[in-house]
DNA sequence: ATTTGAATTAAACAAATGATTAAACAAGTT
DNA sequence: AACTTGTTTAATCATTTGTTTAATTCAAAT
């Protein structure tokens, strides 16, 4: 039991204060800005122990990519498989789930829209998620609405595409249209109201 | 018409190759994962002459970055100040405008959003597009349909992020739902039809 | 033809950065 | 105590990278 580093700060092995540092560190500034004495300095350790656990930054960074996107895409999944939710109450879950996610972990998405189109698509086939979304009950119950003529979209993708952006957008967009507009930070707060701003006519 | 060295790659001065070079690597790659001399290689130009026209990487960025983010914008501010279109035919227009640019300019999006982020929100206010957008006819004619009743989304920053979403997400986001779903590549082909799909009840 | 100044190049420099090494340390085992 | 094993540190290495310097070419002006 080599492993209780009771002197500092936690109940945490220096190898998940690593992953931590390099989690916060990656997803604020992305592969390429980030330093590995960056990740080091904000985990309080040496610099040749990222090397020691994790071979190399690049090794760190695949690590850290993946728990993102699980994390991410966890409580998506399992929200469109729920069979007795409706679809309207799914779209609802979504939103409201994906802003609390935002909210808890605001750097995510810009980071994977940002490292995904540069370094790691290829990540995307380490997860099972395909499958998970592929035979959802929300495939199934988006295709029922569009035969009903209840949603105009008839590609899921679509759909889903324009649901995630209406959520994600306005927290990515934020520093840029607050830059354009000069509006100030608390006009902002209510953006977690996005939700019934989606698809208003569902109902 | 003197001048004329016709032999080789363009009517184009040595310094605008650079700056070209640049746009195209850093739009691409982002500031930090950006070498000088990708963008040497880029333009067939000797390395020391990015220093001796442009200072530094980052006055050369500086550049860019202004000049990408007018780009974006003029497009913008037009549609949003002609007094004689409608505001459901500007939301047609703003959507069509910003397609086509887009995919002339794929990278651009993403690459604004990043680099807003970590560097260079400040130069936002080197623009004078505050007052493009806030006293345009845009501004009047949302601020009226939505006292008609006619639009849901009362903050007009609101509206123009959830319509800039919408635009704009599939674009950067298709990497990412390519990936996830395994949709092929023509699939996303009909993307430039989203205009139809924008505000759909607006008429 | 010579001069002059800008444009261009090859080479080098200095700082940053990812990675490694060898030694020290702590804790358990014999 | 001596030995082993996993962990940590300080120092260093090797490469990358932004920038500079000094020399060279080139075109126009004198």
């Amino acid at each position: 039991m080599a492993s209780r580093n009771n002197s500092k700060i936690a109940e945490q092995t220096t190898e998940e204060r690593i992953k931590e540092a390099a989690r916060k560190v990656f997803q604020k500034k992305g592969f390429a800005a980030t330093r590995t004495r960056d990740i080091a300095e904000e985990a309080g350790i040496n610099l040749a122990l990222l090397n020691y656990y994790f071979r190399s930054k690049e090794k760190l960074f695949e690590i850290i990519m993946l728990e993102t996107l699980f994390g991410f895409m966890q409580n998506l999944a399992f929200i469109m498989n729920d069979d007795k939710s409706t679809l309207q109450t799914k779209v609802e879950l979504i939103a409201s789930g994906y802003i609390d996610f935002i909210i808890r972990n605001p750097n995510v998405p810009l980071f994977m829209l940002s490292e995904m189109r540069a370094n790691s698509g290829g990540l995307l086939k380490k997860l099972p998620i395909k499958q998970l979304v592929s035979n959802s009950a929300f495939l199934k119950q988006h295709r029922k609405a569009v035969e009903e003529g209840k949603i105009a979209e008839p590609h899921p993708l679509h759909f889903l595409m324009n649901l995630l952006g209406l959520i994600v957008f306005p927290f990515i967009g934020k520093p840029m249209l607050q830059g354009i507009s000069g509006v100030s930070d608390n006009q902002f707060k209510k953006i977690d109201d996005a939700k019934e701003e989606v698809y208003p006519g569902l109902d």
